[in-house]
DNA sequence: GAACGCTTTGCAAGCGCTTACATTTTGTAG
DNA sequence: CTACAAAATGTAAGCGCTTGCAAAGCGTTC
């Protein structure tokens, strides 16, 4: 904002007409008569004109910006998608105002605070487990949210992603139709973390429905980085019987798991298997090639943007979604040595 | 914003006093006597109160928003710089309005225009190099900007960054050490792109200084994509005499070309040697490692927000800062077969 | 040429907040 | 108890824009 800028009564004056005018003319250019309009547009051109962001906010009670929580940008898995998300936002001419939350449920709910109060006219949030005081402020200022990279069928809420729970269960059952019996599962932590949680429980589901028992499968849970992956590989691999395949929360972990095998001397899959979530560019590119769930973020991104959009201009009109992941087949799954 | 939230009129009337104390308790809490404090305080907390956004902006002709346009989200290359970056303001109660320009000049132009549009107080944007218009635009309106990512001695702008040609000149003088006398660069496109312009002109600077004819050396400029990569990689690998190491631009185009070799059967850096630049994560997860050049983006993240705000708060008060970079070896770069 | 309807424009009342200035209250010293 | 300064609060004038309503302009029609 900018103290010497030229305002719309500048511009009338130059123009020689009304404010409201002016005003007309940049929001329903066809209320005004052709030749005002070039004039006016003339005058605007020649001082510069930019309607004040403040003004127009408090005039029309809305800003076109929207908000978009989180849990990381440092992390590839959530890029794709939010560029995506706001790409499509930006053919709207609307804004995209971030904050990450770093994971943490306090965190986020002060960034979403933060949001609000710059103005965001709707939230963008990733999974949808969060503390009752969160879920209390936001009903409260009945502000539109859409939560992505999950899926419930809740009608009070708006949901743009898919079953993790299920996506856990189709990757755990492929493992163990390779012929996988001794199994480990390296998940992100879940306390505060619905998706880390579901695609746990879907695995473990799947896990139990195949008949292999559960106590038997060890069940870590770390935080997303490559450095607490490796120190989950060294307790796994130290147990007996040693498993044959390992199913991490998401690819960050899993691509954390082959590069600590490979460095241990571990064959993958030779020696173990090693399966992904997420599907995020690395992981085509370590070796052996990461067999994952693609979830598809520029999708769940785009469609997240419409909905929301919908859901701001007219509340009630947006749609939940749900998207479906398919699984990728690359190098890191195989058969178990005999 | 939202219809039926409480105004500060509401506030005042709750708590039985002026809008003014309610206004003052808010911003110089020190300025009202501890009792009525809490009593408003309270009738705050019981209303649910927060200021409206539109309405501030206004009165105060700031938004403490600030914006940032980035050639993409998609890519690893900024997330890291980004997220610290945003940490940074946030801890200034400071929120960050993203744009995403693509690498192409006129749409950096027009997400800046949306971004002022939308209240921006600075603006965060990486090189330096952009049209004749966009200056004028950024000049004209008096915008506190910061360019990041490279760096110029010029007083009348704000750089926190580094020296693209000197880095580019480190690499390939250590590329010339291991021995390799037949070099090719495979770089970003440079039109537009004063980074990867000065990346290369850094390249060719050493290289020649090191008494290679650059007549000999293959230049090619390609976009960032694994694909592009493997495609200049199938040019290069086809010439006689076949260079024993390819510059790369950036990491990703490194990488790009790793796997391209590797997948026809060559071997890194046995046959062929390949050096990177950034260090983004998948640097050191590839086979092999990647020799790059390892940029601050961390620290040039927060320092940029550092210096942006005190630009903002005090025109005039934001400094310039040069960093330095310095080369990360790992696997990929050897000394050449004979 | 009067009456009517349509389009184009102007008027003026906010939108919710901050802040310079005025006023009241409180505290302190004489 | 008075006088005065300091602290606390209130008053009111904007900040720049949008928009409902009224007025004016203009072309038709009878």
């Amino acid at each position: 904002m900018n103290g010497n800028a030229p305002t719309l009564d500048d511009v009338a004056r130059a123009a020689g007409v009304s404010a409201a005018t002016i005003s007309r003319c940049i929001n329903s250019p066809d209320r005004v008569a052709e030749s005002t309009r070039r004039r006016v547009q003339n005058a605007i051109d020649r001082l510069g004109y930019t309607p004040n962001f403040g003004g127009r906010a408090l005039a029309t009670r809305r800003t076109n910006i929207v908000g978009a929580v989180i849990p990381s940008m440092a992390n590839a898995i959530f890029a794709e998608g939010i560029q995506a998300f706001q790409e499509e936002l930006s053919r709207e001419k609307v804004t995209l105002l971030i904050g990450s939350s770093n994971y943490d449920p306090d965190y986020e709910f002060e960034q979403i605070q933060t949001l609000i109060s710059h103005g965001a006219d709707g939230l963008l949030l990733v999974g949808s487990n969060r503390p009752e005081r969160t879920q209390r402020f936001l009903h409260a200022r009945r502000i539109p949210t859409l939560n992505v990279w999950c899926f419930q069928p809740d009608p009070d809420q708006l949901f743009v992603g898919f079953d993790n729970s299920r996506a856990g269960a189709d990757i755990a059952r492929l493992v163990i139709e390779y012929g996988h019996q001794n199994l480990a599962i390296v998940s992100g932590i879940c306390e505060g973390n619905d998706r880390a949680a579901d695609r746990l429980a879907g695995m473990k589901q799947a896990i139990g429905a195949e008949g292999i028992d559960l106590e038997q499968v060890t069940v870590l849970q770390t935080k997303y980085s490559f450095e607490h992956a490796a120190r989950a590989f060294d307790t796994i691999i130290a147990q007996s019987p040693r498993p044959t395949a390992i199913l991490a929360g998401n690819d960050v972990l899993a691509v954390g798991l082959i590069e600590r095998a490979r460095s241990l001397g571990f064959s993958v899959p030779g020696d173990l298997s090693v399966t992904g979530f997420d599907d995020i560019s690395v992981a085509q590119f370590v070796e052996p090639g990461l067999t994952t769930v693609r979830v598809p973020q520029v999708q769940m991104g785009q469609r997240a943007a419409e909905e929301l959009l919908a859901e701001i201009r007219h509340p009630g009109s947006g749609k939940s979604v749900e998207m479906l992941t398919h699984i990728i087949r690359r190098g890191s799954l195989g058969p178990p040595t005999a």
